[in-house]
DNA sequence: TATTGTTATACTCTATAACTATA
DNA sequence: TATAGTTATAGAGTATAACAATA
């Protein structure tokens, strides 16, 4: 009588539960990557840097969708890990290009390892092909929400 | 020979893919919700009161992850937009009831019809088995991080 | 003395704007 | 004059800790 039950409610909504879910596995991830001296964003770094290499530092913030400022302060701390090196552009050298080191490359493959192992934390209840539908469908998810993760 | 190809990249586990969908879909509803004076942490609010009804302020505090002294400052403005009253309990005078006002159901309504219409544009390349089994899993995914939605 | 809600304060994150150097 | 990166500053968001009222 004073329940809505014909429309779905809001904690239904594949919204509500991306944005709950998300924040929730995001601060657990947070958790577990503390003791390597790193942030979710500093793995967002890593991640973009081991996938291609980018112009400048500023073709990195378009991609992360952050202002520039923040890239610098970002590389800033990967650099005093050693994760990366800023050589100047000698053809432009107002530019700097970002390259991962070996210690870079480490960080980000035990990043994943930290990451995998919580995946099958949270799919521990799941067959495989479950698992594999729900991969497949959130890499397009992701597509269409504008994420280019390829 | 540079790329590791037989184990899975960060950006193809759960964990990065719910991360970052979670974050841009979360700021897409933000901006959504914007023209009714209200955040995602208002919205957490409401839907928790909307849901079943909390003995204090902490109770809500606790549910939804966030300091005491936050849930003040939301519950604040969620009373000078007029979607709740605070009542004290006469049982214990420490303690406020939160409850919902009619404008507080009309707000819920309008976010859950905001957040219905992204789930639409998200989901719109899929049909219908898969957006169920997604909705299903996503459900079986919160359940397990520790959301109890239900 | 313990607990609820509140207020005061401080800290983290991030963006905007000013600045430096290169072009 | 315009652009890349940096630095300085400011704002939002949230937590911690001190406080007042009630138990």
């Amino acid at each position: 009588m004073n329940e809505v039950k014909g429309s779905a409610g809001l904690p239904d909504t594949l919204v509500f539960r991306l944005g709950t879910l998300g924040a929730v596995v995001g601060d657990r991830f947070a958790g577990r990557i503390e003791r390597l001296d790193l942030k979710p964003k500093h793995v967002g770094l890593l991640t973009a840097l081991g996938q291609g290499s980018f112009a400048s530092q500023q073709d990195l913030a378009g991609r992360l969708g952050v202002a520039p400022s923040l890239v610098v302060s970002l590389a800033d701390h990967l650099e005093s890990l050693g994760a990366l090196r800023r050589v100047r552009d000698p053809q432009d050298r107002r530019r700097q290009v970002l390259t991962l080191t070996d210690r870079g490359h480490e960080l980000l493959a035990a990043c994943t390892a930290e990451a995998t192992t919580l995946d099958g934390e949270l799919t521990a209840h799941l067959d495989e092909p479950e698992r594999r539908a729900l991969h497949a469908t959130l890499g397009s998810l992701a597509t269409r929400a504008g994420l280019s993760t390829a």
